[in-house]
DNA sequence: AGACTCCCTGGAGTCAACTCCATGTCAAGG
DNA sequence: CCTTGACATGGAGTTGACTCCAGGGAGTCT
């Protein structure tokens, strides 16, 4: 029912080394130990896993996203606390992916435009290699 | 009709240090000079500026943007391999504004239950003030 | 038993992308 | 003439986020 570090890191893309790194500065929530010290990554840990693997994709700071974890970790009284940051961090995402969705659309043209730049030097090519 | 760096760096938000690295390292095409040294930036290269600042905050990579530069420099031979570099950096981009768009939904989500939990806590509180 | 392999910890090293600094030049104001 | 302030250069320092390593413990195969 448990995995071990290299199994979890293995399902979600991550090393050993990092799973180890996030839960030394808190991103994760601490980790349970079975014999010998060894890590088992509950359902929940990989649950924790992911949403952190996801919120960082999204370009989220490590700095967020420990002290969202470590409210989580105080109980019902920081709900408030951790909705903040969810809406803060939702808002900057939101931002960041509007302004990719500009330059897409600026990129595409700019590709157009090289394209029928193109179009005359490959017309060229062609007529040498025939 | 040119700038100094400080009313170019103001303009686009970056900062002296920052413009004289950025075409230190090639992210912008060399800027002229008039007396003494000083670099005068001409609409060109505010162009650029503008346009390196706008893909960094997509989240391109200072290499690709620097051959990308340094393409441009050499003519008209180098058009397909330059839009080699647009075509790959916005298959990127489009690619993270996916994901980030997905992590908006799952947000809207958490951030939705963070309110339905909180709304006893919150009418308890309005009792308590009234 | 000895060799492998996986795991542990704490600390040091790396990388990208800035950011800061010492030192120096030059034009303009008092 | 001297100071002040913006700019120049080359190089060192910082920050965020990992990534790697030395030294050591346990279980397992042969």
């Amino acid at each position: 029912m448990t995995m071990t570090i290299a199994e979890a890191g293995q399902k979600y893309g991550l090393t050993a080394d990092t799973l180890r790194y996030y839960e030394r500065i808190g991103l994760i929530p601490r980790v349970g130990r079975g014999a010998g010290g060894i890590r088992n990554y509950t359902e929940s840990d990989c649950n924790w896993i992911e949403f952190i693997k996801c919120m960082r994709d999204a370009g989220v700071q490590v700095e967020a996203l420990t002290k969202y974890v470590a409210l989580s970790q105080q109980g019902d009284a920081t709900t408030n606390a951790r909705k903040q940051i969810l809406v803060e961090q939702r808002a900057q995402i939101a931002a960041r992916a509007a302004n990719m969705q500009k330059m897409l659309d600026r990129l595409d043209d700019k590709i157009a435009h090289y394209e029928t730049c193109m179009m005359p030097v490959e017309q060229a090519l062609r007529r040498k290699s025939a």
